[in-house]
RNA sequence: GAGCUCGUGGUCUAUUGGUAUGAUUUGACCCUCACACGGUCAAGGUAGCAGGUUCGAUUCCUGCCGGGCUCACCA
């Protein structure tokens, strides 16, 4: 025990953690269970810095609650389905899944995955986490969907599911559907296009547009009905340059006036809200967009171009023949879809939903139920479940993600769901087990080729993470926790809670912690793309797992925080103090007898009196999550109090005592403030603490880990208030003889003639002021006074 | 545009209705038999700005400014 090396030491501990399985989860007992819904990282190659700090934050909670004698419930799993594991896949192997078989692509998929996983779940073993890693799942795996396709089933059977064609957010690039909350918001440069159509009444009316290239599906013109300028057109027709097609002009009171010149021209489709004016008008759409985004035959001449393409051509042509008033540049705002960055486009496609808009009061009444941490963080739930517009759009037109159990008669297209008992299915592979159509007795089928939203799989992780235990199902969901960083509230947290609401009506956790986002060190996000990301794994070399995650410890719930690596050199101070101070501590317990001694000295009872109001004061805080308490109230105790003072004061009882009493006390305080301290510290610092309990107190303890054994326990009757302030006087002269010695250049053990004030004469602690301040002689007089020999 | 959130010494941060905690940084001294990745001491802030409530606000309220996030934005 010579030096502490992080590198290999932390190396020993995992393979020790590993091979005594310390945090297998216990199935046979009878301790209360404690249930975490631990995120499945999205399989991208590599751990980023934001999860170490998160996947931190949650662990130490974990540890907590292992330590007060729960059976924690801590399983790990992947999110590997989906469009964020294809385009991985695309990417690394240089491939396109829309350009190959579609079970080749699949198979690479999941070899990919295969092959890249271990090391992947690696990162997360290092930072110190203390999952059950044989309690696995990836949302891929048969069990999970076994799980998803069992939910579409149920839901579809209460009547919550419903296939539809209609208008709907689509992905040309991914080539998919999208769900609402996959939108993402970007500001854009575009120019609106001022054009002039000849109406019936032979005055022309001018619509502004930022999508000219649409102007072929243009179905009508809206104008508000107070609008004075267009009064006169209401009713009438307008028609369309090039296309000499004959528009209606609509009286719409949703139309603003004010924006560009108040007439607004209908497409099918520029945006859901012309969607909804097709149903409001009952107007026919005219569908003018393929899959990939490129203009069909009913562009005429544009017909095969890409919208952008199509837009710069238009208004060339526009321009030629006069029908263009002028055209502004306007800054606007699109959405997105935040996988691949594209501008979405509305397609008529026939997709699956989920219909919960019906729920919105249901799902904010459960979102109250929810203890979330901060408490602030359900603003963010509320505002998403109010701007709720859709019902849920499940189906996904992409290759790897659970099938959807479901075949379709080619006949008569009744759909045939999978029977329950034979999930998994895949109905590329299945085929349905009954022979006929019970409609119309056709014995043919068309297997349905979409699969499901990822996150209809990872709405599911209580689910799929409880049923791991079968036998214990009902007792570990509902789960007890949810960890849940900010960004995805919207996605992962109201799906989650939505699924739950309606398959079983409860809550699928009792508390939500919501973490934060670690920023560059100039409060940046970090992106790829800015070069300004940061590797946990280069920290984690660097430094160590302990220093991260004493540095992910340092900042509270749900805030963003820049990167600092500063603290995670205080980290690494921090860990070579504990193992110094351990090393000193156990150097003078040699010869201890584990005898409680028939007194405690004032020094020793002032000490574990601050140590008992320490465990008061931080197992509250762990028990409203905030570990950052713990990580400073731990530190503050055990750097000062123990290491400056309270060491210091004991030197001289341990190495000279007086009376066997003496030393035998300051023993038994020894061994118990820094077990304690240790322990305090080891959801926190796993491996470090870990290393000093296995290396000297395991021998008396017996408990095989630091992170089995019991979190220290609060006794009232230690708290002595009086004699605490007593000695914090005692610690305040020490201070001020420090200060005289400093400022007189004189060495800390200089010997010196000590005045004291003469209400200190009765003190209990003289005896060791004495020897810990070196002073030969005490005084007593008006005030405190040093004297050098 | 709406909602939420944040704004404390150079940097990061705690706390609080009564002029503020700690870390880091900087400087000086000390290699004191656990630790120089250490110890001691010192310097450094009036808590974004402007009002209001109050005997008194950094902490409560209002407005503004700035950062962040979410949502809506437009045709």
């Amino acid at each position: 025990m010579e030096q502490y090396n992080p590198k290999e030491k932390e190396k020993e501990i995992r393979a020790f953690w590993e091979k005594n399985k310390i945090y297998k989860f216990d199935k046979t007992s009878k301790k209360q269970i404690y249930s975490i819904d631990t995120p499945p990282p999205t399989v991208s190659g590599k751990m980023h810095v934001g999860h170490s700090a998160s996947y931190t934050q949650q662990d130490v909670i974990a540890r907590y609650k292992r330590m007060n004698n729960f059976n924690v419930f801590y399983p790990f799993g992947t999110d590997d389905n989906g469009l964020p594991t294809e385009r991985l896949i695309e990417k690394e192997k240089k491939v396109r899944g829309v350009n190959m078989p579609r079970q080749d692509f699949i198979n690479l998929c999941l070899a990919t995955l295969k092959e890249i996983r271990p090391d992947f779940i690696q990162d997360w073993k290092n930072i110190g986490m203390s999952c059950d890693f044989e309690l696995f799942y990836s949302t891929i795996d048969s069990h999970s969907r076994k799980i998803s396709q069992e939910s579409f089933i149920d839901l579809y059977n209460e009547g919550r599911e419903y296939r539809k064609r209609m208008p709907f957010m689509w992905c040309p690039e991914c080539q998919t559907a999208i769900a609402q909350y996959e939108l993402e918001d970007k500001e854009r440069e575009s120019n609106l296009v001022y054009i002039k159509f000849q109406t019936s009444i032979k005055k022309t009316i001018t619509i502004a547009t930022t999508r000219p290239e649409l102007m072929p599906a243009c179905v009508a013109i809206h104008v508000h009905p107070d609008d004075k300028k267009y009064k006169a057109f209401i009713g009438k027709t307008a028609t369309i340059p090039f296309f000499n097609r004959e528009v209606k002009i609509y009286a719409n009171k949703d139309v603003d006036p004010a924006f560009g010149s108040g007439a607004v021209y209908h497409c099918t489709f520029g945006d859901m809200n012309d969607a909804e004016w097709i149903r409001e008008f009952k107007i026919t759409p005219i569908e003018i967009m393929n899959k990939d985004g490129s203009l069909n035959e009913q562009a005429g001449k544009y017909s095969g171009l890409k919208s952008k393409e199509a837009r710069k051509l238009i208004i060339e042509d526009l321009q030629k023949d006069n029908f263009i008033e002028k055209i502004e540049p306007i800054k606007h705002v699109v959405n997105t879809h935040e996988r691949c960055g594209y501008d979405i486009e509305i397609l008529m496609t026939e997709q699956w939903f989920i219909k919960y808009l019906d729920l919105r009061d249901e799902f904010l009444k459960q979102g109250n139920k929810l203890n979330w941490h901060p408490s602030h963080m359900k603003n963010r739930y509320d505002n998403w479940v109010k701007g709720l517009k859709y019902d849920w759009c499940i189906s996904r037109q992409r290759f790897f993600g659970v099938p959807i159990p479901v075949w379709y008669c080619k006949k008569c297209n009744e759909i045939i769901i999978a029977n329950k008992k034979d999930l998994p299915v895949d109905p590329l592979k299945d085929s349905p087990k009954i022979k006929k159509c019970p409609k119309c007795n056709s014995q043919e089928f068309i297997p349905e080729k979409d699969i499901l939203d990822t996150w209809a799989t990872s709405s599911l992780t209580p689910q799929i993470a409880a049923s791991l235990v079968p036998e214990l199902y009902h007792k570990l969901y509902p789960m007890d926790l949810r960890p849940n960083a900010h960004d995805i509230i919207t996605f992962w947290l109201f799906n989650t809670l939505a699924k739950s609401y309606l398959h079983n009506k409860v809550l699928p956790w009792k508390d939500a912690i919501i973490s934060g986002w670690i920023l560059d060190p100039n409060g940046r996000k970090m992106s790829k793309s800015k070069g300004n990301t940061i590797d946990p794994k280069i920290m984690l070399d660097k430094y160590s797992g302990d220093a991260l995650r004493f540095w992910a410890s340092s900042f509270k719930l749900g805030d963003d925080t820049p990167f600092k690596e500063k603290e995670l050199v205080a980290g690494q101070k921090t860990v070579n103090k504990i193992f110094n101070a351990s090393k000193f501590s156990i150097m003078n317990l040699s010869d201890y007898t584990h005898k409680k001694p028939p007194s405690l000295e004032p020094f020793d009872s002032w000490l574990i009196s601050k140590l008992n109001s320490l465990i008061k004061e931080t197992t509250e805080s762990m028990d409203e999550f905030e570990y950052i308490r713990l990580k400073s109230d731990t530190e503050n105790f055990f750097w000062n109090t123990f290491c400056d003072f309270y060491l210091e004061i004991i030197k001289s009882r341990i190495y000279e005592p007086k009376t066997k009493n003496e030393k035998e006390s300051a023993q038994y305080t020894l061994y118990l403030a820094l077990l304690d301290s240790l322990k305090l510290f080891s959801p926190i610092m796993p491996y470090i603490t870990e290393e000093i309990y296995q290396n000297y107190f395991k021998e008396f303890e017996k408990t095989e880990s630091i992170h089995l054994t019991n979190w220290p326990k609060y006794d009232k009757s230690l708290i002595n208030e009086k004699l605490e302030q007593e000695g914090d006087e005692i610690i305040q002269i020490i201070s001020e003889i420090r200060k005289v010695k400093t400022s007189k250049q004189k060495s800390m053990k200089a010997e010196i003639i000590l005045t004291l004030p003469s209400k200190l004469e009765k003190s209990k602690f003289m005896n060791d002021l004495k020897a810990v301040a070196n002073a030969k002689e005490i005084k007593f007089g008006n005030s405190l006074n040093v004297e050098f020999l």
